[in-house]
Parts: structure tokens; sequence; C-alpha cells
DNA sequence: ACAAATACAGAACAGTGTTCATTATATTTG
DNA sequence: CAAATATAATGAACACTGTTCTGTATTTGT
């Protein structure tokens, strides 16, 4: 049967094709080119094709987001290495404002925008999203280990980890989103890195 | 000359009616049911017409935002009456939270989507956001107040305010964009408010 | 009453996501 | 090998979107 494992490589290295279009005319071109018939072009198909590979738009955005949090996983892998759960927490939010910087169009598929989430929920009902969770997740465990280790007080871990997601989240999406025009120009990613120290300083004296 | 200001009243009279009826379809039907046509419907006029008032879309929904942010305003009058920094700081944040609860559209067009902002930007250059900008001047002085009654510790009020903000605005943005779904559903609220409440400890502690 | 300015509408353009009938290709069967 | 069948891809169409332009009433000023 090495026709028919063929047959499927080749499926989805087609789908792989398009989501690699699709994942250039992101970053390239902003996510508003981001159109059906534009991915269709850059690979050569026509815009029906696509649709005999993902059932609409949202889910082939949800496949793309999936692959964001590939990357983003693999970006906060080096955090490993830090032993003192509030220098890791620190050095997570740090990568992860990061990541909000250098790659912005990953950035809104993951965690603005609301095409993907919508096929998300429609995939398989209640609480799938796999990048996310496993995300969220690894932060719950970093302050989990804190307080296990006594350095923070005993808490929902799952309440602080939160706290700390929407901190970083809100800097990144309120940049990103360009709320920051109430500061001037020169003093917006400064301003963001003391907020951000603030709250990191909050964290080891209180938390 | 009654005759000009007649005129003149009925134009603005028919560009708030504009507005009244996107506000309608956006608290109704949802920001993704507002397009010309829809709101040009609901009025009985002709798309074309929506043009003389508006310059496009965009300066539409700046419009509406600025309407959005007189109402936040005027929600966000009762936290005078307390005396104490941080308490006055959390009542500001709980009602900006209340507010993404009770008017979840107006709460994405001022804080999330991207196309009033580029009006605001292409209509006054820099840092012309009016909306934005007092309301987060009210939140800097709230800081400052704190700071120069020995309530917070010295130090840069801005970066604090913005600390404050991005706390609330994420966690806000983070559920209107379906992201707490890697919460259980029961979990959700219960989690916004603990992580709230820790925040606001933080700060109190440590601020 | 006539000229000028204003207000509005219809149609059109280019773009979007999506579906469906049809054609071309590749595989399996007689 | 040829015919039947399954697979892959497409062109055209539908119902939308924001926007602009030209033409037509209506109202104003002289």
């Amino acid at each position: 049967m090495g026709i028919a494992d063929r047959k499927l490589r080749e499926k989805t290295e087609r789908r792989q094709a398009i989501l690699d279009a699709a994942l250039h005319l992101f970053t390239q071109q902003g996510f508003e080119k981001v159109s059906m018939r534009n991915i269709a072009d850059t690979i050569e198909y026509s815009p029906a094709t696509i649709y005999l590979y993902f059932k609409d738009k949202n889910e082939l955005l949800l496949a793309l987001q999936t692959q964001g949090f590939e990357l983003l996983v693999r970006e906060l892998g080096v955090i490993t290495s830090i032993e003192h759960p509030a220098e890791q927490l620190r050095a997570v939010g740090e990568q992860f404002l990061g990541f909000a910087f250098r790659h912005p169009e990953l950035f809104e598929l993951m965690f603005i925008m609301s095409g993907p989430m919508v096929a998300a929920q429609a995939c398989a009902g209640a609480n799938a999203w796999p990048g996310g969770g496993s995300a969220f997740a690894q932060v719950v465990g970093i302050v989990q280990r804190g307080i296990d280790k006594g350095v923070f007080r005993p808490q929902n871990a799952e309440s602080a980890a939160l706290m700390v997601w929407a901190q970083v989240h809100g800097l990144a999406a309120l940049h990103l989103r360009q709320r920051l025009v109430v500061l001037p120009e020169e003093r917006r990613l400064p301003a963001m890195q003391e907020a951000l120290t603030l709250f990191y300083d909050l964290i080891r004296r209180a938390l």
C-alpha cells in the first residue's frame, strides 16, 4: 500500500503549502491582506481548492495559530534553566512580550483575533484550545512550584497565573492595537518596560 | 441668519441619527453586522449619503468610540467619593471591568478594534486620542496623588498607571476574545475576580 | 421665476468568503 | 491495454463588503 501513503503524504504536503503561503502573507503583507484568493494566488491554486483542505477560513487560521504556538513554546523553552520561580516568571513574561514584538501578526492570530477561536469552539465543544491550554498550564506550573517551595504565599495558582498572563497580554495588546498613543512616542517602550519591571517587583515583594 | 443654524442643526441631527443607528446595530446585532449598508437601511438612507457626514467607516467608528468614552467617564464618576488611593484604584479597575461586561461591543470599539485608531491617527497626527487620553490621565492622577500622600512608594506614576491599565485591560480582552477557554466555564469569572483581587493585594502591600 | 447650491440616491467597481456543477487527472478494475 | 471509477482541481456564480461617481430632486438666494 505504498501508493496510499504517498497520496496521504502529498495531501499533507499541499495542506502545509497552503499554511506556509498563508503565514508568508501574514508576516509580509499584514493580516488584512490574508484572503482566500491571495493565498490561492501565491500557491497557484484556485480559491475553491483550499476548501478541500480546510472547512473554512477560520479553520485555516486555527491551524496557523497552532503552528504559532509550537514556535512560542520553542522560544519559551529557554527559561527552563532558571531555578528561582520569581525570576522564571519574569523571564517567561519577557519572552512572551518579546514574542509579541518579534511576531506581531502571529500574536494577533493567537491572542487577539476571534476567527480562530470560533473554529476551535466549533471543532471540539467546550474547552479545546490545544496551544493556549498548554502555554497557560506552563505558567500555572511555575506559580505552583513557587508556592510549593515557599517562595510565594499559599494561594490559588490558577488565579495568580491568570494575573501574570493578563498583565503581559494587556501590555502587548494595548501596544499592538495602538492604544499607547496616549503616551508620547518615545515614552511607549520605556513605559512598557517600567510597568513590567514594577509588576515583577510587586510579585517579588508580596506574592 | 436663523435659517443657516437650522441647516447646521439638522445636519448634526442627521449625523447623530447615523451614529445612533450604528450604535443600535452594534449593541443588538454585534460588531460584525455593522456595515455601511445596514446602517443606511435602518435610517432609510442610501449608503452613499453616510459619506456626506463621515469621511469613511473608520471615522464613523471613531465618532462612536468618542461617545463610548463619554459613557465610560460618566460611569467612572462614581469613584470620586472614595478617598484612599488604593481603594480608588481598585474601584476604577472594577468599574472598568464592569464596563467591559455591560457594554462588550463598546469596549471592543474603544480598546480592541483597529479601525477607529487609524482614523484617529490620520485625523490629528501623533497623539490625538481624546477619549483614551483623558481616561488614562485620570488613572495617572490617582497614582500620583497616592505617591504624594505617601501611600505609594515614590516612582514614575505613568508607568504604574500603565501597569494597572494593562492588568485590567488584559483580563477584559482575554475574556472578550474567548481566550479564557483554557479554564473550565464555571471557573472563568471567579478566576478573573480572584486575579484582580490578588493584583490589588499586591498594590496595597508593595506599591 | 430663475440660477445656484445643497442633499440624496442608483449604479458601478473591486474586493471578500463560500458553494456547486463541471472538467481533467489518476487509479483501479475487467 | 481499455473502460470504469474515484480523486483533484477549477470556473463561475452568489451574497456580501467599503467606496466613488454621476445624475437627479429639492431647497435656497437673487
